[in-house]
RNA sequence: GGGUUCGUAGCUCAGUUGGUUAGAGCGCCACAUUGACAUUGUGGAGGUCAGAGGUUCAACUCCUCUCGAACCCACCA
């Protein structure tokens, strides 16, 4: 005998004890599942991030995630929900970071390996509180799959992936112009930068033309990098300017002369219409200095301090140089004006660190050819995204694709894995999927043609020298002086800066070898930079750039050890959780798992990683395992606090998703996460809405009372024995297949709603109520037992802890493996449903007449649907609060339903019934003018027609008895 | 600059392919209450569905515009 119910629910002292239950039983893992299941749903659970602790969109969407597994499970299907945790990269380098910053501490203090250590510390810690809040949260994933993104299964994964890439050619390094946070002191992706509104000024600058009196004025918001200025440019076609393309301009401070150049990309409407060229430090600039082939000179380090080419300005910080450098114009009186600005600065995602473009040395993948497939995945409906929208965002996105950098300059990462044969991490990189550069390089005062196997070098990079014919490695150098003529064309349709002719016909053959996939195209235009280099370094490797997992055990190209070194810097922490659903599963091993659950069914996940994560694990998985991903994406909306901003933790504006379940238990908190939301919708959620849906977990567990309380023979279960029991018996079929239907269509808010509609207002409501009088148990148990495994998704915790005192124990006969009930015989409910109405209308007449309970009623009632009435009275009577009630007809009317009229022997207030009246009036003549309108009578089909002549006869009479 | 979403009762939001006298929860008002449940029951008040046009027999729903709010994307210095 179960012991007796606490009169309210208290799920603190359950919920941890099912949960345990449940993981032991074995039945989160598809393999130990009872029953024949052959179908497999399978969700991956987007890893969660080490950084620290859940909050409500992690509740959303294991919510959501669980739904679906569970129904899943209960309907039949090998079920796999794949939970795991993501090392993520920048978050939690910076969470560390903050740690040691307390201690006085930064990473470049203790070095790499301790820092590294430090971390593994921090996600030991956070990764396992994860986890056990996950499990708290009721997510019934399957533990004994787990995993970490930093796995060894999953870095070999990593490796595999960036090496199958890195050898067709689709990830290449280059110094190409970057994001860069110079807090985090890292490249960051386009992704990773925020725009933010920030009020600043704009300085318009004076800068004379050379060897005239006049000058041209440039706008800017950012003064400081004129120091770095290679150029002035105009629109061709603004008429104001024309005539000073080709001049030169002085630059000022610098006094270093400039040309005007012109470029369509320049706004006229903007500023003055004349734009400073900065290539090294503005990303448009960068273009037009590629276009028109500036000088890159870079004025700002990696430190955010000015570099050695800001002359004066060498060491100062950016700002500190901003002053100065307007100060100093003003002094020279080359400040025409400054105006207020409002415009969007770049931010780091992260740390909100304004982003300093810089040109710097990192690791990218050519992403169009990978986007592709991925666009035509999700236009052939091969993937849907719900909601629908987002196909739209996607598309947009995804056909505006550009490279991606995927290096960062940080430590807690997957290392990428490249080793370099020598000794400066500046040595390029060969198998780099273009022809790379021939240099004429004046060297000991011969000149020799040798190859560099990269392009876009800078003064001071150090670079490894091969002669070009021999293909020698000659020795490591410094670059000390860069110039670039024109020479021409070049059949290559690779940049193939500085080849000269007699060169080309020799790369061909050698490019034929090593990348035979090549094309010849005539319309390259090419460039001759003549690099000098300062000093040769006889100690060196080869200058190989090899791809590969483990250390190689000799250079494969100069056979030599001892140079081997590994690439420093570390992935984009999305490249990893980009191959999550495979990588997850075994791949690159070909395993029954990956077989078996891959693509994945569903992926969930809130819509703000759609580029990040989404897009990217569309395009990897058709890469590499030439299989979409999953089927579905889910996307729900964001949790916002109670003024409409995402929430956060460090504005004290979150909800706390643990101490909440601790109060009110994780099944209301699941309920006011998923009911009253839509997918893609951001919402609200307030303290309040949740202690709403604990009351309801509260009314469930009394039903539940009430309900084992009373004892039940088993064989009586399923008999119907009247009126109302048919009508509960027809309300449960329809809800069974509205909320199935529904969690289909991943609409659970409604199949929620339902569930929470006919459980409060029709079971407990109505048919418990009846059944007090009529005590058919048998069928209240029965309606119950339903229920809990319909609603057992959404409230695991209650409904598991309700059913196990409901049916009998046993492993196997938890409600979490029940089969998903499927919807009976349709029963007519048109009895009861009248019934109710006649018990509302008593009901209101007491209230409205302001009787008090004390005073008996007696009602009288006729008319063709009288005899139902008699049939039911002795529970109409009860439900109605109605002491004496029959059946015979009377002169006068109180009320009237179609084909009952009732008299409640009462002095009422004559008013009301006057208000009714004219309710009633105005309703029939709205009706009557729809009906006289020829063209509704017409057009209209036949079935609405009808329904309003029906109503207008029904309102007609009900009008004519109250008068 | 391009794009998206939202504007429905005091508050938080539902509203499926256009057809019910527009719904729910909370709050409010009135009444009830010792046996499933005060984390309750019964009844009620409260909305010209942001505004203006249009399409239609019929518009909260479709179209256009306007006004508010939020967000996403984008190299206007």
């Amino acid at each position: 005998m179960p012991k007796e119910l606490e009169k309210t629910y208290q799920p603190q002292s359950i919920e941890a004890a099912i949960y345990k239950r449940w993981e032991r039983s074995g039945f989160f893992n598809p393999d130990t599942l009872p029953g024949r299941r052959t179908k497999p749903f399978t969700i991956s659970m987007p890893p969660t991030n080490v950084t620290g602790e859940l909050h409500l969109g992690h509740a959303l969407g294991f919510t959501v995630q669980d739904i679906l597994t569970r129904f899943h499970r209960m309907a039949g299907y090998k079920t796999l929900w794949l939970p795991g945790t993501d090392h993520a990269g920048i978050s939690t380098q910076i969470m560390v970071e903050r740690l040691l910053q307390q201690e006085g501490l930064s990473r470049d203090d203790i070095g790499r390996e301790k820092f590294l250590k430090r971390v593994w510390e921090w996600k030991n810690k956070y990764g396992t509180r994860i986890n056990d809040q996950t499990r708290s949260l009721g997510a019934s994933c399957d533990w004994s799959r787990e995993h970490f993104t930093m796995d060894p299964a999953l870095t070999a994964a990593v490796h595999k992936a960036f090496i199958t890439l890195f050898n067709e050619g689709l990830i290449y390094r280059g110094a190409r112009i970057v994001n860069w946070c110079p807090r985090c002191a890292t490249a960051l992706s386009d992704l990773e930068v925020k725009h933010i509104e920030t009020s600043s000024k704009l300085w318009f600058i004076r800068y004379p033309l050379s060897g005239s009196t006049k000058y041209i004025v440039v706008a800017t918001t950012r003064p400081e990098t004129m120091l770095g200025d290679t150029a002035v440019a105009v629109n061709p076609k603004d008429q104001r300017y024309t005539q000073y393309i080709g001049k030169k301009i002085i630059l000022p401070i610098m006094n270093r002369e400039i040309p005007i150049v012109a470029d369509a990309r320049v706004d006229r409407e903007f500023g003055t219409g004349a734009v400073k060229v900065t290539p090294a430090h503005d990303a448009a600039d960068y273009d037009i200095g590629t276009t028109h082939h500036l000088p890159v000179i870079n004025i700002i380090g990696q430190d955010n301090k000015m570099t050695k080419e800001a002359g004066e300005f060498y060491g100062k910080s950016v700002q500190d140089a901003r002053q100065d450098v307007i100060a100093r114009l003003e002094t020279e009186e080359l400040l025409e004006k400054t105006v207020d600005y409002a415009h969007h600065q770049a931010r780091c995602d992260r740390c909100n660190t304004p982003i300093e473009p810089l040109i710097s040395k990192q690791w990218f993948l050519k992403i169009a050819p990978l986007a592709k497939p991925a666009i035509a995945a999700v236009k052939s409906g091969t993937i849907n995204i719900i909601p629908k929208r987002f196909e739209k965002v996607y598309f947009h996105w995804m056909n505006n694709i550009r490279d991606w950098c995927i290096s960062r300059q940080l430590w807690w990462g997957h290392q990428i894995p490249i080793w370099y044969c020598g000794p400066e991490r500046t040595v390029p990189a060969e198998k780099i999927g273009f022809a790379g550069d021939v240099v004429r390089q004046l060297f000991k005062g011969k000149t020799v043609t040798y190859r560099l196997r990269d392009h876009h070098l800078t003064v001071g990079d150090r670079v490894a020298v091969e002669n070009s014919t021999t293909g020698q490695i000659i020795g490591i150098a410094t670059i000390n002086k860069i110039e670039c003529t024109t020479v021409g064309k070049l059949p290559l349709d690779n940049p193939m800066h500085g080849a000269t002719y007699s060169h080309i016909n020799q790369l061909i053959a050698r490019f034929k070898v090593h990348y035979p996939k090549i094309r010849v195209n005539a319309a390259t235009p090419a460039y001759i930079y003549t690099y000098s280099f300062a000093a040769l370094d006889a100690d060196h490797g080869c200058g190989a750039t090899i791809a590969s997992s483990d250390k190689p055990k000799r250079c494969p190209h100069c056979k030599q050890t001892k140079f081997l070194r590994q690439e420093e810097d570390t992935l984009d922490t999305w490249f990893s959780s980009g191959l999550w659903t495979f990588s997850t599963l075994g791949w690159p091993k070909k395993t029954i798992d990956l077989k078996r659950f891959h693509p994945t069914s569903v992926m969930e996940t809130s819509w703000d990683i759609l580029f990040f994560w989404v897009a990217r694990m569309i395009m990897f998985s058709l890469k590499f395992v030439k299989q979409v991903p999953f089927r579905t994406v889910y996307l729900h909306g964001l949790v916002l606090d109670k003024s409409g901003k995402k929430m956060s933790k460090s504005k004290g504006t979150g909800i706390d998703p643990l101490p909440m379940a601790e109060k009110y238990g994780t099944d209301a908190i699941r309920l006011s996460l998923v009911l009253g939301t839509s997918a893609g919708q951001d919402f609200k959620l307030s303290e309040e809405k949740i202690a709403g849906y604990r009351n309801f977990i509260n009314k469930l567990w009394n039903v539940a009372r009430f309900v084992l309380s009373q004892r039940t023979p088993k064989a009586q279960e399923l008999e119907i024995k009247n009126l109302a029991d048919k009508w509960i018996i027809g309300r449960l079929n329809t809800l069974n297949g509205a909320v199935t239907k529904n969690i289909e269509q991943f609409k659970f808010s409604e199949a929620g709603t339902a569930l929470y509609e006919f459980l409060w207002h029709d079971f407990a409501d109505w048919y418990l109520e009846i059944s007090k009088v009529e005590k058919n148990y048998g069928i209240l148990r029965h309606v119950l037992s339903v229920w809990l495994k319909l609603a057992h998704p959404f409230i695991p915790f209650v409904t598991e802890e309700i059913w196990s005192r409901l049916a009998p124990a046993g492993k196997n006969n938890m409600l979490i493996v029940q089969n998903w009930p499927r919807a009976q015989q349709e029963q007519s409910t048109l009895g009861l449903a009248f019934i109710q109405q006649y018990v509302t209308l008593l009901r209101n007449f007491r209230a409205e007449n302001k009787i008090s309970a004390s005073e008996s009623l007696s009602v009288s009632y006729w008319g063709s649907k009288a005899p139902l009435i008699k049939e039911n009275e002795r529970w109409i009577r009860p439900l109605s609060a109605v002491q004496t009630m029959g059946m015979s007809e009377q002169p006068q009317v109180s009320g009237s339903l179609p084909g009952l009229n009732f008299f409640v022997d009462y002095r009422v207030d004559a008013s009301k019934r006057k208000q009714e009246v004219v309710a009633l009036s105005s309703y029939i003549q709205k009706l009557e003018a729809k009906l006289s309108n020829k063209n509704f009578t017409d057009r209209a089909p036949k079935e609405v027609v009808d329904e309003v002549r029906s109503k207008l006869a029904e309102q007609r009479e009900k009008l004519k008895k109250l008068l």
